[in-house]
DNA sequence: GCAAGTACACACCTTTTGGTGCCTATGGAG
DNA sequence: CTCCATAGGCACCAAAAGGTGTGTACTTGC
């Protein structure tokens, strides 16, 4: 295997971990996901209902990345009728103070991302 | 009491263009893109050679998107051979805070991911 | 003349992502 | 007895993302 001669984690490597761990929160759904829950533990039906569009298949496949990954713990209380509780791990808390600002950010700029979009399609239409 | 002309926009509800921002950042080459222009502007080759593992079709379609969107500004000094510049937006620029904080929890966490990961796959493997 | 570098465009293909519908088992409401 | 809600599993299919390989227009260097 190639031996780096710098041993310094990063991103823009493709074959450091770092990389992995970058595209396991880059998805659609991960990042809303672990925002929601960042408000404090939810179930299965919450999570649903709570962020927009996702479907129950979607929704447990994210769930188990994130949980398979150790950025949220899944509780099952083994009852009838079934209670399953989701919450975000030591790890997951760390990550979901930078999560919270990026949609902060996409609240306060999308009229201007809109507004240049807009205007990119004008110019480049009659091309 | 919320008026329902108005409603607060938020990355949880699917029909709100806070989604689409998101969204056009959640990709895999968006975030590290945006990082790699934070430090400064770049031209094509320079990106391609830094961000490991991008193809040049991929790194062509994301700086397109990003400069629909008003992220990026590209210069192109009409120059033969080609002389292409990048670099990021007045908006782009309020976007690098929380995308340098997600890469550097990246590089910081992913031993604790590996870990994770290795433990919940032994642990789910007799099945 | 020929190759190299620049910043792409375009066609073709595979992989990943995501959506829908149907199935499980249980207890409570009607 | 039927319907619903609980938290999914599983199969099938469509769409999007992404990779590879080629071509282009032009100039500089050999």
């Amino acid at each position: 295997m190639a031996k780096p001669g710098k041993p310094r984690p990063s991103v823009f490597d493709e074959t450091c971990s770092a990389r992995d761990a970058l595209e396991l929160i880059a998805g659609k759904w991960p990042m809303l996901i672990l925002t929601a829950l960042a408000d404090g533990p939810m179930r299965n039906g919450a999570l649903l209902r709570r962020v927009g569009g996702v479907s129950q298949k979607m929704l447990t496949q994210t769930l188990r990345e994130l949980e398979r990954n150790g950025l949220i713990v899944r509780e099952d209380r083994a009852t009838v009728p079934p209670h399953v509780e989701y919450r975000l791990s030591a790890v997951g808390r760390t990550l979901s103070g930078a999560l919270v600002e990026l949609d902060r950010w996409a609240e306060r700029s999308f009229p201007a991302l809109d507004a240049a979009r807009a205007r990119f399609d004008a110019a480049n239409r009659r091309r």
